[in-house]
RNA sequence: GGCGGGUUGGCGGAGAGGUUACGCAGCGGAUUGCAAAUCCGUGAAGACCGGUUCGAUUCCGGUACCCGCCUCCA
């Protein structure tokens, strides 16, 4: 049995991961906000965790990982953007306007994360599937004396839960000296959060023991973790920037509502992205979703490559040049693949499972990728599909060298091409006049077309800054 | 102010207290009508200052700079 090392964000430190029930090994990732396309940044996770899933299927079997990653199709945002819409003059009353715009959305999402590669989890529940035991969630807290109903909302009393700052090392006195928030005056503690809040007639609402209203944005985690997963479960993941307050108060939640479990015993977080080396945001013009990417031309598989270039938990720079050496990588790899199907019978590369064994490094896996691929002689179809079935793990390869070649080309076939400037060739070999064959060669290269002339003959592959519109002209 | 992450060769990016990371780019060669692609070979590092050690890029302390969170952003 391969041992898994994962750094757990609660203790600080890289441990040896042991599962609760190694035949059912259960993980759960925070997902995303439902109410716009998914940006790079919530790509980061969805990649990591992906890797995560496909290494702890390999290790304790395919139906022995349970991965939940939910949908928080509840929200204020969500709210807005149905609103703006209805007072733009969609006469639909609003709850319509609001599921369609979060089926619309998790489409979008699923159509993206497909993209690049992710296996869909095993669940994906809806927080608005799960009012109901939110609900009672909250009511147990009240009963423990963790939460208070005051105005119409329920908060969280911080200062019932001892552990209250664990996970992100912060005190609560500290957090209230640095506090920028106006405290609501029903708040008994400044840092109490809300777990229930009422909604005017215009907002989603449920009926509650508080009146019509709906969840605060922790408790659907807590509620739906502990509905799929169990109160007591092995990973919970998500980015960084969730540790505090979104973690810390699902710890809060879910411990105190359930004192005699664990919750979740490792956390992983993944650290933050970049563009450019700096923060991807609106105001600096840098910020885009994976569809712009794609829509760029750039394949999923390209974006995936550059994220596990970076070991998940230092921060990412996404820059252009990782991309062309992402492409340029993957040309390479998918040259040795060639046609051969992943072979199932093989073992991985055990240098790659024990890289990701070691918490999770895939700049390392990707480094001994490279040199399985290196050491495949041509025409070693047994090597190929070995390399594939290890390229598998890192959610890799997943297609034929041709199918990518394809894909580069956006379709476009190149072999007319290849054929005639075959053809240019031997004419020019015979007449000495190499002018005709250069002026093709000239084009194609400047069009971003790989031209490999052998004594075999010519092939034609897409290259770096392939042009699709300069091709076609030259056919 | 509090908490956390980072700083490695031209670029990207890992591990390891002493032995080549690796990839891209560069350089040299093979190959080619010329190229491209490919193959072979090759130089180049550890922000700064101290400490521990026989020996530190790797451990400890400090400094500088960059980044993030503390505000329902992964």
């Amino acid at each position: 049995m391969v041992e898994i090392k994962l750094t757990n964000t609660r203790t600080r430190s890289k441990e040896r991961f042991a599962p609760i029930d190694p035949q059912d090994v259960r993980m759960y990732l925070c997902g995303p906000t439902v109410y716009d396309r998914a940006h790079l940044g919530n790509a980061r996770p969805v990649v990591v965790f992906d890797v995560l899933y496909r290494l702890l299927r390999h290790v304790y079997g395919e139906d022995r990982v349970t991965y939940v990653r939910n949908f928080t199709d509840v929200d204020d945002k969500i709210n807005a953007s149905a609103l703006a819409r209805q007072q733009a003059g969609d006469p639909r009353p609003l709850e319509e306007l609001i599921r369609e715009r979060t089926e619309e959305t998790i489409g979008w999402y699923h159509a993206d994360m497909d993209a690049l590669g992710a296996l869909r989890p095993d669940h994906e529940p809806r927080a608005t599937d799960y009012i109901p035991q939110m609900i009672s969630m909250i009511e147990a807290l009240i009963a423990k004396g963790h939460a208070y109903a005051a105005e119409g909302h329920v908060l969280f009393d911080v200062r019932s839960f001892p552990a209250y700052g664990r996970l992100s090392g912060r005190s609560v006195d500290d957090m209230i000296a640095g506090a920028r928030v106006e405290v609501a005056p029903f708040k008994r503690d400044p840092m109490d959060f809300v777990l229930w809040k009422p909604s005017s007639d215009e907002e989603p609402g449920w009926e509650s023991p508080w009146g019509r209203g709906r969840p605060g944005w922790h408790i659907e985690c807590s509620a739906m973790s502990a509905a799929l997963l169990g109160e007591s479960f092995d990973i919970h993941g998500g980015g960084i920037d969730l540790q505090f307050p979104h973690h810390e108060n699902e710890i809060a939640q879910s411990c105190c509502a359930h004192p005699h479990e664990d919750f979740a015993r490792v956390w992983l977080h993944n650290e933050m992205l970049q563009v450019e080396g700096k923060k991807m945001s609106k105001s600096l013009g840098n910020f885009f979703t994976v569809r712009d990417l794609l829509d760029q031309g750039i394949p999923g598989e390209v974006i995936r490559y550059v994220f596990l270039m970076t070991h998940y938990r230092k921060p990412m720079d996404w820059t252009a040049e990782k991309v062309a050496e992402a492409t340029k990588t993957l040309d390479t790899l998918y040259e040795v693949v060639g046609e051969t199907s992943p072979d199932r019978s093989q073992a991985p590369n055990p240098e790659v499972v024990a890289a990701l064994a070691d918490d999770l490094n895939s700049s390392a896996a990707l480094h001994a990728l490279i040199r399985q691929a290196g050491a495949i002689r041509p025409g070693d179809t047994a090597a190929a599909a070995g390399l594939k079935r290890s390229a598998g793990l890192l959610g890799l390869l997943p297609m034929t060298g041709g199918e990518w070649r394809r894909l580069k080309s956006g379709g476009i076939d190149l072999s007319g091409l290849g054929a005639r400037l075959q053809e240019l060739r031997i004419a020019a070999k015979a007449s000495k006049d190499f002018s005709a064959v250069d002026a093709l060669k000239s084009a194609l290269l400047a069009a971003g077309v790989e031209v490999r002339m052998t004594a075999a003959g010519v092939d034609l592959a897409p290259g770096a800054g392939f042009d699709a519109e300069a091709v076609e002209a030259l056919k």
